[in-house]
DNA sequence: CCCCGACATTGACAATCATCAATATAAAGC
DNA sequence: GCTTTATATTGATGATTGTCAATGTCGGGG
C-alpha cells in the first residue's frame, strides 16, 4: 500500500469513529507525516505551484527543471515523491510525462490539519 | 526574525501583489517549507493532537513525554521546532512550560495549502 | 535496425535530522 | 544555601534526505 491512502476517503473506518479523537494513534500519524514529509522541501512546493498555475494544469519534466534550477534526475526525483504522498498525478504521453495535481488533494491535506 | 513570520498576516505586501501568483519564490517556497517541516513528523503530529485535545488546551512537558514513549529532551526539542514554527505557544508558569495552540495556526497553514 | 530525445533509476556524498545520555538552568521548598 | 523537580541545551550517533553524475529504459523517427 502507499501513502497516498491517507489522502483518499477512508473506506475503513468510515463511520463509528472511537471516540471524538484519541489524541491520534502512532500509526495513523506515520501516515499524515508522510504527505506533510512531501510538502516539506522548498522546491517541492514551487512544484506544486508551477503544475498548479500551468496551461491545462500539467507540465512536463522538460518544463520544470529550468525554473527551479535543478537537475533532471532530481526533478524527476521529487515528481515522484510529490506522486507518492497522492498530490501529483503522472500521466506518460508518447515520450512525455504530464504531471498535474490530483483533485482535491490540497483540499483534503488541509483538511488533515483540521481534524488533528 | 524567526520562521513564524509566514503564519503572520502579511505586514508588507498586504496590497498589490504582483500579479495573481508568480508561481512561487524560491524564498518564499523556503519559508513555507519550514512549516511543513514542522508538521513532517509523526511525533510532532501526535504533540499538536495531544496539546489540542488537553484540558484547558495546554499540556505541560511531563504529561508528553508518556504518551509518545519518547525521552524528555526529545519531546522538548520538538516542542522548541513547533514552538519556533509558530505552531504552539510556550508559557512558563513555576517549575513547568505549558504549550497550547497558537489560535488560527492550524487554519493559516491549510490556507497556505490554498494559496499555492 | 539504430539513434536520439525524454524520463526514470542507481550509486555516491554531503547535509540535515531524530534520538538519547549527560549536563546545564531555573524555580520551589526545606 | 542546599536539594529536588521540571525543563532546556549540548554532544554524539545512526538514519534519512537532497543533489548530482552515470546509466538504464522506452518511445519515435530516420
Amino acid at each position: 500500500m502507499n501513502s497516498l491512502s491517507i489522502l483518499e476517503p477512508a473506506t475503513d473506518e468510515a463511520c463509528c469513529a472511537p471516540a471524538g479523537t484519541p489524541a491520534l494513534g502512532a500509526e495513523e500519524a506515520k501516515q499524515k507525516a508522510l504527505v506533510f514529509k512531501a510538502l516539506a522541501d522548498p522546491n517541492r512546493l514551487r512544484l506544486l505551484s508551477i503544475v498548479k498555475g500551468a496551461d491545462g494544469g500539467e507540465s512536463c519534466v522538460c518544463d520544470l527543471t529550468e525554473p527551479l534550477d535543478l537537475g533532471q534526475p532530481t526533478v524527476s526525483h521529487h515528481l515522484r515523491i510529490l506522486a507518492d504522498a497522492g498530490l501529483l498525478h503522472r500521466e506518460k504521453r508518447g515520450t512525455w510525462a504530464y504531471y498535474s495535481l490530483v483533485p482535491g488533494a490540497l483540499d483534503q491535506t488541509a483538511a488533515l490539519l483540521a481534524s488533528l
